[in-house]
DNA sequence: CTAAAAACCGGGAACGATTGCATAAATAAA
DNA sequence: TTTATTTATGCAATCGTTCCCGGTTTTTAG
């Protein structure tokens, strides 16, 4: 069944009029007298005229919509940093599609696919975990296809990115707990291709340093799929407490959905937080207060990061000249000290 | 900057072909010799050509795009019913745009303003928790729109619908909280405009009288915003813990933000879950196992919920003929009984 | 060998809106 | 009165694609 909408052409039909008169006189041109625009303008209103929108698109060729690439829409910092997005999106005019990777770079190409011969004006992204080659999103970019990378950017090509100061974050966290008293702190991190594990595993690394601690690489486990499955947290675990010499009493996790495993795991062990194991996660959860022991996180400005991708791109979008300069904005994580970064136990 | 895409004229001049041509034979019609299918196909290949969706819009009169308006796409209920959403959408050549009403009446007709507007094919929407009129849905569905409701579902409108069996969850929880002990039973409950609170409340008040317990109207709050407000929940509890001549030991929270708000309230209140008060939430998220007392709970097959309801839209949109019978579909909920709906404390 | 029938391809209208250009009428200036 | 100028409107092209309607060539049947 369809359904159809009122055109401008019976617009023009009903009041004896031409469309090029009518599109003039919606546009509010000086070519058209008073008397005619109001008769118009009156009419269009009674029937409930509202443009195609697709009419436009292909006339203008824009189509006023974005796309959207994250990993998982459930999952607490995408969904805030989408509304963040949409806020402004909304506000200028644009509609944005949204696409789940589900940290899978095939799938990544795929969406990457669909959206393109959706006509999307550009392209807000945080990549996968799993992608390491980037010749997908290198190609369109060479054609001048406005790209904007969020949270999970990329070095390798010269676009806008806003992410947060991950190094910080992560040196903040390891500080927090060696000020408790801890020496052995663990990193469960998320995949090594991605630039914000780098960077937090490079502040785990300074901060270990500046305390005159020493780094020891098997204290740091890698998941490639950055926590989505908990085997895989539950075996990087596994090595780094039980396989390892040099047991730590404190673990950093650097994403959202490792935390939680990360905790999950804990209690199926029923290791008590802090006491047996202390801990700091990444994670914009708004339920970390409710937990037993409550946790503490480095929590990030999810929707002001996407707030700001989004004005970077309509920027660039709608720039009539190629855009050359290209920004690189680092918004500054929050640290949220609770229960879980407490004192390890007494022996 | 302008991302300009290869089109069929292109293709037609490059191979001296006309377009009607080159259109056929990449609809692969009987009308085009085959050698002249094959220079047209391996050419289109490599310069990678890609229809312009826009174009097929204009003349097909249909966008294949929906729209979806929730709450809030931040809630693990809406996230995991658009992920189903999304599987099939993406499958069956659809893509989604989601809008969000933040539980506002106004934004709610906004949102429909602006998707209309953006000529989406149809709706799926769950409305907000204001919404006690419907002429803005009933205007759109008089004109055959196709629109599908799911989870907060309304009953003056003939189309599809669905959701999950409310009545039994409530039921099932009041039993499950009477069979622990639990005879004073409070209940916090979303808008009273929703159909899925009338239910929640319909199955707790037929399971009170099933056990010959009295049903008492003061032990029922009800959160006109659904939780979003911390505020709200608070004063909810507040009444029912102080001001109430029949201080309820259990409490069963009708939606997630209300879940999670009431334990922030006990916490706060330093009140010990299930001891000094017991509680049953509908929830939906994946962390109501690590909390302390892990919570029982109420829990919507949301993913199934989102699948069935776009498979009904599709299929509505792609009828001939305007429909006119409709599905009424439920779901039935599932109870994870955990710790925190325990016995209630021996005096 | 001619007529009919396939087989193959191009021209052009259509979808809804905008816009440069042409045109008509009305007014102003000479 | 004639010419120039303003004012108000219509025509037609355009965006990318499909599809109806012809037209030409080749094949088949009688």
């Amino acid at each position: 069944m369809k359904y159809e909408a009122v055109t401008i052409k019976d617009i023009a039909k009903a009041l004896g009029l031409s469309t090029s008169t009518v599109s003039r006189a919606l546009r509010d041109s000086y070519e058209i007298s008073p008397e005619t625009k109001k008769i118009v303008i009156e009419y269009a209103q009674q029937i409930n005229y509202r443009p195609n929108p697709i009419a436009l698109s292909l006339k203008e060729k824009r189509s006023r919509s974005i796309g959207i690439i994250v990993c998982e829409i459930a999952n607490s910092f995408f969904s805030q940093a989408i509304n963040g997005i949409e806020s402004i999106a909304y506000d200028k005019g644009y509609n944005v599609i949204i696409a789940q990777s589900h940290e899978s770079y095939e799938r990544e190409i795929l969406n990457l696919q669909y959206l393109a011969s959706r006509s999307i004006d550009g392209l807000l992204i945080s990549v996968s975990s799993e992608t390491e080659n980037l010749d997908h999103l290198i190609n369109l970019h060479k054609r001048g296809f406005p790209i904007v990378f969020f949270d999970r950017v990329v070095e390798d090509l010269a676009t806008h990115k806003v992410s947060v100061d991950n190094y910080k974050g992560a040196y903040d966290a390891t500080s927090e707990l060696i000020k408790n008293g801890h020496q052995n702190i663990a990193m469960v991190a998320g995949s090594e291709f991605l630039s914000i594990t780098k960077e937090r595993v490079a502040g785990y690394h300074q901060a270990l340093s500046d305390h005159d601690l020493p780094f020891d690489a098997n204290q740091i486990e890698y998941c490639l799929h950055g926590g989505m499955l908990y085997e895989e947290v539950e075996k990087a675990l596994e090595k780094l407490l039980y396989h390892n010499n040099n047991k730590p009493t404190a673990v950093i996790a650097s994403a959202d959905k490792l935390t939680t495993n990360c905790l999950r795991y804990f209690k199926s062990k029923n290791l008590q937080v802090p006491s047996d194991i202390a801990m700091i996660g990444f994670s914009n959860l708004d339920l970390t207060d409710l937990l037993s022991p409550s946790l503490s996180v480095i929590r990030q400005p999810a929707f002001e990061i996407g707030q700001v991708a989004i004005e970077l791109l309509i920027k660039q979008i709608e720039n009539k000249r190629p855009t050359t300069e290209f920004e690189k904005i680092i918004l500054p994580p929050q640290m949220i000290i609770r229960e879980s970064s407490g004192a390890k136990k007494i022996r």
